[in-house]
RNA sequence: GGGCGUAUAGCUCAGCGGGAGAGCAUCGGCCUUACAAGCCGAGGGUCGCAGGUUCAAACCCUGCUGCGCCCACCA
C-alpha cells in the first residue's frame, strides 16, 4: 500500500501523457485518483503555455503579489506550503475573474543563514573563512547558491505555484544592488542614514553586530550576587547587587536613589573597586537606582549595559569597555583576568571576591539574558560604531497609511501592535559584520583616515581584520571616488560591513520591479494589490517595506496585508528540528516510509514516524493546499493534524469518482456540451426543460459560486473551501447524482426523456465547481477539466477560463424548497429503515404518503420514482388523513408528510417504538422551546417578525408532527 | 508591567446574537453498476467558570481561571 517516496524534485519533467482529449470519442479519466501521477503531467503544460506570466502591456487591471522571498538555500517547509496556498489560491482567482495577475517570484540571500551554512561546509573540509579570505569565500557561497538556490524554487512548484518565472529575483542580483545602493546613497543624502559610535548588541559567537528584533529573551534560572563594595574613608560600605560579577571591572560609579535615606549621607564618597585599585564615586540618580529593589544600590558600568550607558551619560562617567568583541577580558581588567573568556572569568572573580570577603551572598534568581537568535550566544553590550536608520522619520508615513485605510490589514488586530511598534520605534541598526550581503557603498581616503583604521592581523588569517574607528569621515557613493574631495587623495578603503538582510528585503515590491529605472512593469504592478505573509516579520519585513514603499515611490507599496497563521504540530507546538515535530510537506504530498527516508529527515519527523510506523500514503499537493486553506481561518494558528489531510484526500477523491460518474454518462451522448468559451460560459440548456431536481441543484450553484466568490474576497478562505466541499459532496454527490441516476438508468421511455437535459445539468454542475475549485485545488481540477467535452472555442485551460459568475434565471428558491422536500420524505424513510434494520437489498412492498396539501402530494407524485429508487420502495399510494392506516405500520413525517409503511414482517415492533419514543421526544423538545417563546409576550413584540414568522411555523408543523407520531405510538399499543 | 489571542463532541477544528456543526474516532447495517479513500443509519456537548446586557447569548460586556503569543523592564 505504500509508496516510496521520490525524494527528489527532478519529477517536474513529466511527459504530459494525456493532455485535451477535445475531438476524441471517448472521456474519462482513471478509475483511482493517483495523486501523484495527476500532478506531474500539468505544471510543465503551464510553463509552456506562459500562464503563468502577466504582461506589463495588458489592458486588464492589474493584480499583484510580489512573493515573501524564501532563503535562497532554504528547505520548503509547511510556512511555505502555506503561504503559497493562499498566495496562489488569490492569484489563479484573480486570474480567472480577468485581472492581469502576477505574482513575482524570487529568493533572499538571507545574511548569516546562509554564510553559517557555508561556513559549516568549509568546516567539514578543516577550514575557516579567515583562512582562505574573503574573496575566496564569497565565490563558496556564490557556488553553494547556484548549487542550491534551485531547490526552494522547484519545490514551490511542486505546490502548484503560479508564479511568474520569467521574473524571478534574487535579492543581491545586479538589479536591486543597484537599488540597494541607490536608496542608501540616497537615505544618506538626506541625512536618514549615519554613522555613530554607540552601544550595540554583539553576537560574540556569529562576530556581529544584531538588530533589536533578532535579540529573543526567555526567562532563564541564574544567580544575583551580592557584592560588598567598602568606603574608601574606612567608615563603611555599601552593598550591591548583580547577575554579571565579571564587569565589576567596567563599573565607573554605584548609584543610589537620591531619596534614599540609607545613603544619603554617603553619596558623593568613594568606594573601593574590588580586585583593583580603582575608586568609583557613590552618585545619586533617580533613574538608576530603584529603592525597593535589593539593597537599592546598583553598580553602574556604562559599557556593558544599555541602562547604565544611559546612566553614565548623565553623569559624565568614564567607560571603561572590560570585553572585547571575541567576548574575552580585554587589557582593562588586572593582568590576571586578562584574555579569560568571560564566563571563565565570572568564576575566578567570584572565587577571588569570596577570598577577599567581598561576596556577601548569592541567592538564585530568574532573569531574562539577551540572546542571539541565529547563535544563541549571550549578547554583549558593547561600544561600536555601526550605520543606521533614523527610523522616526521614515515611520511616520507609513503609520498614517494605515491610519488612513490606504493600507488595510486582515485580521485587523494586527494594526494595534503594528502601530505600537511604530509610534515608539528606535533607529534601526543596519550595519552587520559579515561578508555575504550587500557591502555598505562608504569608502574612506587612507590619508584623511590616517590613525582611524586599523590593520589586525591575526594569526591564520589571509586579510587583515579591518577596524574604522568612528572618528573615520566615509565618502557614501554609488561608486568608489576618484579623487578625495578633501585631499585629493586616491586610495580608498571600503567599508567592509554588510547591510542587515532585511534592508534589502525592504525595497523588495519595488526592486523587483526594475526600480530604480522607471519600468513599464512598476508602472503597471505598483503598488501591489496584496501583501499575504506570517505575522511574525511584520517588525522585520512589512513596517521596513512600508516605510522604504512610500519614501521611494510615494505610494504604499501594498493595499492590503494579510496576514496568515502559524503552523504547529498537532499538539501546538510549533515544529522544529530538535523537537522531532516537523512535518515536511514533501513527505505529505508523495508519501514516504521510514525505511525510505533519509537519517537526519527522520530525526527531524521523529514524532511523524512514531504516530505512523508504516508510513503515509501519498496525499497530493492538492490534498495538502485544501487543507491548509481549510485549517487556516482567520488569526487563527494551524494545528496539523495528518488525519484531517487524509479527510481532505479524500473529498478530492470524491470529485474524482463523481467526475467519473459524469463522464461515463456523458459518453454515451456524444453531443453534449458545456459552452464555455473564452468569453464566458452559458448554461446548455433552457429553465423550461428543467426537472424539479435540476432546478434545484442550478439554485444551489449559483448561491455557491455567490459565496464562494464573497468569502474569497473576503479572505474567508476556510468558509469558501467549506462550502465547496459541502455542496459537492452533501448536495450535488449526494442528492443530485443520485437523483440522476434514475433519469439515467430508467426504462420508463417518459422519464429517460429527461436524460439529455439531465446530462447537461450533470456536466454543467461539475464544471463550473470544478472551476471554483481551481484556485484550491488546481492539478485535480485541470486533469479533470481537460477531460470534459467542450466546444471548440473554449480556453486551453481551465486555468484561463473564467472565473463563474451568477446567473440570476437560475436562482429558483420554490423549485429549490419542493426538493427539500424530497429530501426529507428520503431522509424520514431511511430512518425508518436504519433504525428498524430492515436490510437495505430488502424492498418495502407498499409506502403511503399522506398529506391533506394537495401540492405537496403533486411533489410527491412528480418524484415517485426518485423517492421509490432512493427508498428501495415498490409502491407508493397517495392519500390524506382520512385514508385508513394498515394495523401494525411504522409512521414517520417529513414536511408534513405522513409516511405509512406496513409492518409486513420487515419491522421490529420494539424498535419501532423505541425509534418513536426517540422521534417524539425530539419533536416535544423542539415544540416546547418554541412555545415557551411565543408565549413570552415581550419575544413577540420585540423579536424581529420574520423570526416570530418562524418560531410560529415550527410550532405549526412541530404540533402537526407530534399527533402524527403519537397517533403511530398509540396504534402501536 | 503593558498588549493580544484562545478555551465548543474522545481528537483536530468551524460557527461569533435567533433550535449546537464538520472531519477523524465510536456503534449498527451495507462490496447498491462513480467512489469501501465509499454508502445508509445512530450515539456523543450545562459551547472553560462566575456575573451582566438582551425578548433571545457559544456568540456582546465585566471579572476569574487555564493555555499561548508579542512588547517593555529587570541590580
Amino acid at each position: 500500500m505504500l509508496n516510496c517516496a521520490p525524494l527528489f524534485w527532478g519529477i517536474l519533467i513529466a511527459p504530459r501523457n494525456r493532455i485535451c482529449k477535445r475531438g476524441a470519442d471517448i472521456f474519462m479519466i482513471d478509475k483511482t485518483y493517483n495523486p501523484t501521477e495527476v500532478e506531474k503531467r500539468w505544471y510543465p503544460f503551464w510553463t509552456e503555455k506562459g500562464y503563468f506570466h502577466a504582461d506589463e502591456h495588458s489592458k486588464k487591471p492589474p493584480f499583484t503579489i510580489v512573493i515573501p522571498p524564501p532563503n535562497v538555500t532554504g528547505k520548503l517547509h509547511m510556512g511555505h506550503a502555506l503561504f503559497v496556498t493562499i498566495q496562489d489560491l488569490l492569484t489563479r482567482f484573480k486570474r480567472m475573474q480577468g485581472f492581469e495577475a502576477l505574482w513575482l517570484p524570487g529568493t533572499d540571500h538571507a545574511g548569516i543563514a546562509t554564510q553559517v551554512m557555508v561556513e559549516r561546509q568549509l568546516a567539514k573540509e578543516g577550514k575557516t573563512r579567515l583562512e582562505i579570505g574573503r574573496e575566496e569565500f564569497l565565490k563558496r557561497v556564490w557556488a553553494w547558491k547556484r548549487e542550491k538556490g534551485s531547490n526552494i524554487i522547484e519545490q514551490l512548484k511542486i505546490l502548484g505555484a503560479s508564479c511568474d518565472w520569467e521574473r524571478e529575483r534574487f535579492t543581491m542580483d545586479e538589479g536591486l544592488c543597484k537599488a540597494v545602493i541607490e536608496v542608501f546613497v540616497k537615505l544618506y543624502e538626506e541625512g536618514l542614514i549615519y554613522r555613530d559610535e554607540r552601544l550595540v548588541n554583539w553576537d560574540p559567537v556569529a562576530k556581529t553586530v544584531l538588530s533589536d528584533l533578532e535579540i529573543d529573551q526567555e526567562n532563564e534560572n541564574g544567580h544575583l550576587w551580592h557584592l560588598r563594595y567598602d568606603l574608601v574613608d574606612g567608615t563603611g560600605s555599601i552593598e550591591i547587587s548583580t547577575t554579571r560579577p565579571e564587569t565589576l571591572f567596567g563599573d565607573t560609579a554605584v548609584a543610589v536613589h537620591p531619596d534614599d535615606e540609607r545613603y544619603k549621607a554617603i553619596v558623593g564618597k568613594k568606594v573601593k573597586l574590588p580586585l583593583t585599585d580603582r575608586e568609583i564615586p557613590i552618585i545619586a540618580d533617580a533613574q538608576a537606582a530603584d529603592m525597593a529593589f535589593g539593597t537599592g544600590a546598583v553598580k553602574i558600568t556604562p559599557a556593558h549595559d544599555f541602562n547604565d550607558f544611559e546612566t553614565g551619560k548623565r553623569n559624565n562617567l568614564p567607560r571603561i569597555q572590560v570585553i572585547g568583541i571575541d567576548a574575552c577580558m580585554t587589557d582593562n581588567v588586572p593582568e590576571k583576568y586578562r584574555g579569560m573568556t568571560r564566563e571563565k572569568c565570572r568564576e575566578v572573580v567570584l572565587e577571588d571576591l569570596a577570598a577577599s570577603g567581598n561576596l556577601v551572598r548569592v541567592e538564585d534568581y530568574v532573569h531574562m539574558p539577551s540572546r542571539s537568535q541565529r547563535s544563541g550566544a549571550l549578547v554583549e553590550p558593547l561600544l561600536l560604531p555601526q550605520w543606521w536608520v533614523n527610523a522616526k522619520v521614515l515611520a511616520e508615513p507609513a503609520i498614517k497609511a494605515v491610519e488612513t485605510g490606504a493600507t488595510t490589514m486582515t485580521p485587523k488586530l494586527w494594526e494595534k501592535t503594528f502601530f505600537n511598534w511604530m509610534h515608539n520605534i528606535r533607529d534601526w541598526c543596519i550595519s552587520r559584520q559579515l561578508w555575504w550581503g550587500h557591502q555598505i557603498p562608504a569608502y574612506y581616503c587612507e590619508d584623511c583616515c590616517k590613525g582611524h583604521i586599523h590593520y589586525i592581523m591575526n594569526p591564520g588569517q589571509k586579510d587583515p581584520d579591518l577596524r574604522i574607528d568612528a572618528q573615520a569621515k566615509p565618502i557614501v557613493a554609488k561608486t568608489c571616488p576618484e579623487k578625495c574631495p578633501v585631499c585629493g587623495g586616491t586610495h580608498f578603503i571600503q567599508e567592509p560591513d554588510v547591510l542587515d538582510t532585511w534592508f534589502s528585503s525592504g525595497l523588495w515590491p519595488f526592486s523587483t520591479m526594475g526600480w530604480p529605472e522607471n519600468t513599464d512593469t512598476l508602472k503597471k504592478f505598483y503598488p501591489t494589490s496584496v501583501m499575504e505573509t506570517a505575522a511574525d516579520i511584520i517588525f522585520f519585513w512589512v513596517a521596513r517595506m512600508m516605510m522604504f514603499g512610500i519614501h521611494f515611490m510615494g505610494v504604499t507599496p501594498f493595499k492590503d496585508i494579510y496576514f496568515h497563521a502559524l503552523v504547529r504540530d498537532k499538539q501546538g507546538v510549533k515544529m522544529s528540528k530538535t523537537k522531532g515535530n516537523v512535518i515536511d510537506p514533501l513527505l505529505l504530498i508523495y508519501g514516504c516510509h521510514p525505511d525510505t527516508v533519509p537519517e537526519d529527515e527522520k530525526k527531524a519527523s521523529r514524532q511523524l514516524f512514531d504516530d505512523y510506523p508504516n508510513g503515509i500514503d501519498p496525499q497530493g499537493s492538492d490534498a495538502l493546499r485544501f487543507s491548509l486553506t481549510m485549517l487556516a481561518a482567520q488569526g487563527r494558528d494551524v494545528r496539523l493534524d495528518i488525519k484531517r489531510i487524509e479527510g481532505y484526500r479524500a473529498f478530492l477523491n470524491k470529485v474524482w469518482q463523481a467526475s467519473r460518474f459524469v463522464l461515463m454518462n456523458v459518453e454515451k451522448e456524444k453531443d453534449i456540451y458545456s459552452y464555455i468559451t473564452k468569453d464566458g460560459c452559458k448554461e446548455p440548456f433552457e429553465a423550461k426543460d428543467l426537472s424539479m431536481a435540476d432546478a434545484w441543484i442550478l439554485d444551489r450553484l449559483n448561491r455557491v459560486v455567490k459565496e464562494v466568490t464573497d468569502q474569497i474576497e473576503a479572505y474567508n478562505f476556510n468558509e469558501a473551501a467549506q462550502c465547496i466541499y459541502d455542496f459537492l459532496w452533501n448536495e450535488y454527490c449526494d442528492w443530485y447524482i443520485e437523483l440522476s441516476k434514475v433519469v439515467l438508468y430508467s426504462n420508463d421511455e417518459a422519464v429517460a426523456k429527461q436524460g439529455h437535459t439531465t446530462r447537461l445539468v450533470l456536466v454543467h454542475v461539475l464544471e463550473t465547481i470544478l472551476r471554483l475549485l481551481h484556485p484550491f485545488a488546481p492539478f485535480i481540477t485541470e486533469e479533470i477539466w481537460q477531460n470534459l467535452p467542450k466546444t471548440a472555442d473554449a480556453p486551453e485551460s481551465i486555468m484561463i477560463a473564467p472565473w463563474p459568475v451568477v446567473n440570476e434565471a437560475f436562482l429558483n428558491e420554490k423549485e429549490a424548497e419542493r426538493t427539500r422536500t424530497l429530501i426529507a420524505i428520503v431522509s424520514a424513510v431511511r430512518n425508518i429503515r436504519g433504525e428498524a434494520n430492515i436490510a437495505p437489498s430488502k424492498a418495502i412492498p407498499q409506502m403511503l404518503a399522506l398529506t391533506d396539501d394537495a401540492a405537496k402530494r403533486e411533489i410527491v407524485e412528480s418524484m415517485r420514482a426518485s423517492i421509490c429508487t432512493l427508498c428501495k420502495i415498490e409502491n407508493i399510494v397517495l392519500g390524506d388523513s382520512q385514508t385508513a392506516k394498515p394495523a401494525p405500520c411504522a409512521i414517520g413525517v417529513a414536511d408534513n408528510i405522513e409516511l405509512v409503511i406496513p409492518f409486513a414482517d420487515l419491522i421490529d415492533l420494539a424498535a419501532e417504538r423505541d425509534r418513536l419514543a426517540k422521534a417524539i421526544a425530539k419533536v416535544t423538545k423542539d415544540l416546547e422551546a418554541s412555545e415557551k417563546k411565543l408565549n413570552n409576550p415581550n419575544f413577540v413584540s420585540r423579536a424581529k417578525p420574520e423570526v416570530v414568522e418562524t418560531e410560529r411555523a415550527r410550532v405549526a408543523s412541530g404540533r402537526a408532527e407530534l399527533e402524527k407520531l403519537t397517533k403511530a405510538r398509540d396504534m402501536l399499543g
